[in-house]
DNA sequence: TCATATTCCTTGTGATCACTAGGTTTTTGA
DNA sequence: TCAAAAACCTAGTGATCACAAGGAATATGA
């Protein structure tokens, strides 16, 4: 109902014409990606995304040349703003990375849209061989040895124990993270996933002190 | 393409009418189950499923009166066995029902299909106002109250420290469960829920062992 | 034997879907 | 000033969907 300019990095002039056609373009991905979010891919269709964009069916066709081209792109966003994330996190190493993992709930609450679509898309592409199930496995795979790395490094400098499972511990705080997502989505809210992801954290350092 | 038998304890007797249409009947249930958890409510189409039980769309609601009738049938047969499973579960209370909870894992594996039709149809209705929404929503809430009891319950035994937090760690021990499921369907299977149970469950212990 | 109930099919219906064809308006650059 | 391109729209198209109406086959019970 409101914030039109959410332009990505244009260069042109605004009023003009090509601005104008990329902020369309911009306010349809954002309605797609708000409703992929709620009612999953095959939920939404792409009259109902249009509308939300303000425009035809077939208006929204000439920015995207079909529904799955939508998909990928909404992926492709999303995907491009959690990396953004990830690197940030990334400038730490072994146990202060871990540390931070603390607030990686809280990260995920600051935007509940983006980790709604995530969620609700993942889910939907589950068990299909698509090209969405192969990004939503690279990213699992790049966070699960993000991790594993780190507990690794950690384990190394002996800043947790030497005997840990860096694989085990990867495979569980990612599983921890999914996992309050889902209680977070369903519970309406009322389940902290920050609250819940400190506490994890805690009890992870707690337990494999060196 | 095999297994016919597969009657709900039925007094009939066998190549009457009843108990055909009966057989019928759960051969629907099966087919829908295999096609719900695979593609989801809306992936899977009336047509395909009554396919899979080999008769017609039409034939099939004359077992189901709408789709949506299917799926709840499908879900309360989901739950029935699930409710059987958590009872047997529940013969243990406080540090053991936590300990039994280590094999968790290798009972979900133990039936991939329930596991896989949990996971989609959950995910399917995470934010949709629905009966299927609430069913979830209101055996997550048993879950958790289960382990709380648990944890509250060792913890005043003396089992475990006195000082843990009920509702955190059940909140996280559900939590580590689903994403495992999460995990283990993504990667096909590879990534062990059995395991990975054990390891957390093993782990909770040794933290708060009092 | 015969009326009846069960089970399932054929056929059809309206709704919705993603997408197309082709036109219209508006801006732009030469 | 004017041709061309961009950014839409209107109006379809065929496919698919859940579901309805009514009939046919079969088994059952009186």
């Amino acid at each position: 109902m409101s914030e039109k300019q959410s332009k990505t990095a244009s260069s042109a002039p605004p009023g003009t014409r090509q601005s104008r056609g990329r902020a369309r373009r911009a306010a349809v991905l954002a309605a797609a990606r708000r409703l992929f979010a709620q009612q999953g891919f095959k939920g939404a269709s792409l009259a109902a995304i249009a509308q939300e964009a303000e425009l035809t069916d077939a208006g929204l066709l000439y920015h995207f040349p079909s529904k799955n081209h939508l998909l990928l792109a909404v992926v492709a966003e999303g995907d491009r703003e959690q990396d953004e994330a990830l690197e940030k996190v990334q400038t730490a190493k072994g146990l202060p990375l871990i540390e931070r993992m603390a607030e990686f709930g809280a990260d995920l609450e600051a935007d509940p849209l983006l980790t709604a679509l995530d969620v609700t898309l993942s889910a939907e592409h589950l068990q299909e061989d698509s090209e969405v199930n192969r990004y939503f496995v690279a990213r699992y795979e790049r966070f699960r040895s993000m991790l594993e790395t780190a507990f690794a490094d950690a384990a190394r400098t002996g800043d947790l124990r030497a005997d840990l499972d860096p694989a085990a511990e990867a495979v569980n705080m990612t599983a921890v993270i999914d996992g309050l997502r889902l209680q977070w989505l369903l519970s309406g809210g009322s389940i902290s996933m920050a609250q819940n992801m400190r506490d994890y954290v805690r009890g992870v350092i707690a337990r494999l002190r060196a």
